[in-house]
DNA sequence: CAAAAGGCGACTTATTTAGTCGGATATCAA
DNA sequence: TTGATATCCGACTAAATAAGTCGCCTTTTG
């Protein structure tokens, strides 16, 4: 329940890389989804379908043409796990009968609907009370 | 990365079963896989399964023959959720590479072993925190 | 000794994740 | 103004994982 996937894997390689630049170069850096497949030796397609879904959360702003990319608009302090997971995969719950427009098939029948509620709760709280930041500055 | 897979939610709910039944009976309640499996509606070979790696693991106590099944051996608020994924999922690594016996394609080139192996420490801290007891006593 | 229980390995099917392909739009510079 | 280089988007295929099925074994007890 609980392995990252790769496009997770992705964005924060791509973060960090963002953050990085920025810190070397001392200015905001713009940077295409080419480099970022380059540098993380992932397939260049999915890696730009991750920065057209942070692009479209304002996580990253694009920028057209030649000489084009990304340049990284939030603080990564200011993004929590549970936004990047919720931005990744669409719906951070813990289980598929949580989401508004799904059912499990037991229900009325499930006898842990509450405990798993309780539980996602739990995880939920967690995931918002780490931001990227902490994680990516070891 | 999250959502829970059927067999920790059969696992949940058969130990639910248990404690409820223990609590309602006032003694040690024996129940047989096929009770499980009815009362969860799950298919039988999946719960059955279920039972015995939690009978492997000491949670429950196996009875051979007929009036056979399970008794509960431990006490609900002494195992984590850290043990229980552990338990039905082999594992509780977030990222598999974080398991001796595997390596990621990407390394030594990877750029956030760091932060995945700092943010998997939280998460299995966070699991590690919390008890069956406290999931299902809701 | 038959019935009812647990134990285990191999297998098939379903679902999810990962990756691929094709083509569109936008920007810039020669 | 046009070609190169970028983002953007939908549909598709392939790989990996999860879920469920089957067959046969051992153990216990009435």
């Amino acid at each position: 329940m609980n392995t990252m996937n790769k496009k997770l894997e992705y964005a924060l390689m791509a973060l960090k890389y963002f953050d990085d630049q920025r810190l070397e170069s001392l200015q905001d850096v713009i940077v295409s989804a080419k480099q970022i497949a380059e540098m993380t030796h992932a397939p260049y397609e999915v890696v730009a379908r991750v920065l057209q879904i942070l692009s479209s959360r304002g996580i990253l702003k694009a920028e057209y043409g030649t000489q084009g990319g990304y340049r990284l608009e939030k603080n990564l302090s200011q993004i929590t796990m549970h936004d990047l997971i919720g931005m990744i995969e669409g719906s951070t719950e813990l289980a598929k009968c949580l989401n508004v427009d799904k059912e499990c098939d037991l229900s009325p029948k499930c006898t842990i609907i509450s405990p798993v509620q309780n539980l996602n709760q739990k995880v939920q709280n967690f995931y918002k009370s780490i931001s990227i930041a902490e994680v990516l500055n070891v």
